[in-house]
RNA sequence: CUGGCCGGAGGG
């Protein structure tokens, strides 16, 4: 058993769900505890099927092993399958009620997660975070900052929140304000000032403060790389791009992106080519670059090195596929999707439309669940 | 730092 306190950070931390399930295979008594850490590597790694599969085969689970398959569970789009679980979880707690209510309000529904916020008994400063964010999240500033000025205690997350809701409502000034006001500042405070300012078109001040935060969090780089490439300013965006001394994958992605926003194909993939890891954002990026350019051949070779398409990167490349009159190609992959959603079902609508055939078009519109 | 709240990249 002392092993396991040994082996504990090996779990989740070292990005491979292999070797967490190597030396979780050598622990002789795992416990609810390791079973967690496992799971959470798992859900960190994208394996969600695997974290269900290992959550099934667990002898107990504690509210902590549900909630954590409700989180992900959620954010993953699957709101019916989170809230059974929270119907099945044998013990609720705060941060069950939180994580659920909270899943609501990601999924679009407000009214259910405020109804369930309004029925707890006792909260917490995250709790009534998630909720006024929820509201801020949602276009009602008005709402969050009334809760805000409610709760009872904050945290260094409430005063983030806030600013970030009056920054993404247009009200800089008064972000500005709070932001100078907060009792306390974390690395996520900077980050959120400098992509509110970003996003309010104030480069140089983001600039300044960028390069006198009290740390070398890539996030904010990574923001002010995006903000420079949306202004056509990609030498700059190079430039900080450069500086970032551990550029993760989302910050190469960007980086690809501002190539290809830019028109600089060669460079965009030779950093591309180069990512130690890609993820679907990535690829679809790269193969929408191709396939904008007129280069189908070079986006289908892209693509079909891809071992599992996601739904986005399907839709891009039904999408390009249509825009150069292909529409049989684009027929043959949205068959070809492993799930389909509205917005696959929408651009294959559009293929048919615009290539005059009404009445597919008219029928596949009609079988769409959730038109929206 | 075993689970919930805050800042960064892709589709109609």
């Amino acid at each position: 058993v002392g092993k396991q306190s040994h082996s504990r950070k090996m779990y989740g931390s070292c990005g491979s769900c292999d070797s967490a399930k190597a030396v979780f295979d050598g622990i002789r008594h795992p416990t609810v505890y390791s079973w967690n850490h496992l799971i959470k590597a798992y859900v960190r790694n994208g394996g969600l099927h695997a974290a269900r599969q290992a959550f099934e085969r667990m002898s107990q689970r504690d509210t902590v092993s549900w909630t954590l398959l409700l989180t992900s569970t959620a954010k993953n789009g699957d709101i019916r399958e989170a809230h059974q679980l929270f119907e099945r979880m044998p013990e609720w707690d705060l941060v069950s009620w939180t994580s659920m209510f909270t899943a609501y309000a990601q999924n679009g529904f407000l009214e259910e997660a405020k109804s369930m916020f309004d029925g707890m008994s006792a909260r917490d400063a995250p709790c009534w975070n998630a909720m006024f964010t929820a509201f801020a999240q949602n276009d009602s500033l008005t709402s969050a900052k009334e809760m805000f000025q409610r709760m009872p205690q904050w945290n260094v997350q409430s005063w983030n929140a806030i600013v970030t809701a009056y920054a993404q409502a247009g009200d800089l000034r008064e972000a500005r304000t709070l932001f100078e006001r907060m009792p306390q500042k974390n690395p996520l405070s900077w980050g959120a000032m400098i992509q509110a300012l970003a996003d309010c078109g104030e480069l140089e001040e983001a600039k300044v403060m960028l390069e006198n935060v009290p740390s070398d969090d890539v996030i904010p780089w990574t923001t002010m790389v995006v903000a420079y490439a949306q202004k056509g300013q990609v030498e700059e965006a190079r430039r900080l791009f450069k500086r970032i001394s551990a550029p993760d994958m989302v910050a190469r992605t960007a980086m690809v992106q501002a190539y290809v926003e830019n028109s600089r194909l060669e460079e965009a993939r030779s950093l591309f080519d180069g990512m130690p890891e890609r993820n679907g954002v990535s690829w679809s990026s790269m193969i929408a670059a191709y396939a904008r350019k007129g280069d189908l051949m070079e986006a289908k070779k892209l693509f079909d090195r891809m071992s599992s398409p996601d739904l986005m990167t399907y839709t891009t490349m039904i999408e390009a596929y249509a825009q150069h009159g292909h529409i049989q190609h684009s027929k043959v992959l949205f068959d070809r999707m492993p799930e389909q959603d509205t917005v696959s079902r929408t651009a294959m609508v559009v293929c048919y439309a615009f290539n005059g055939e009404l009445e597919k078009a008219r029928e596949l519109f009609e079988s769409i669940p959730n038109k929206d």
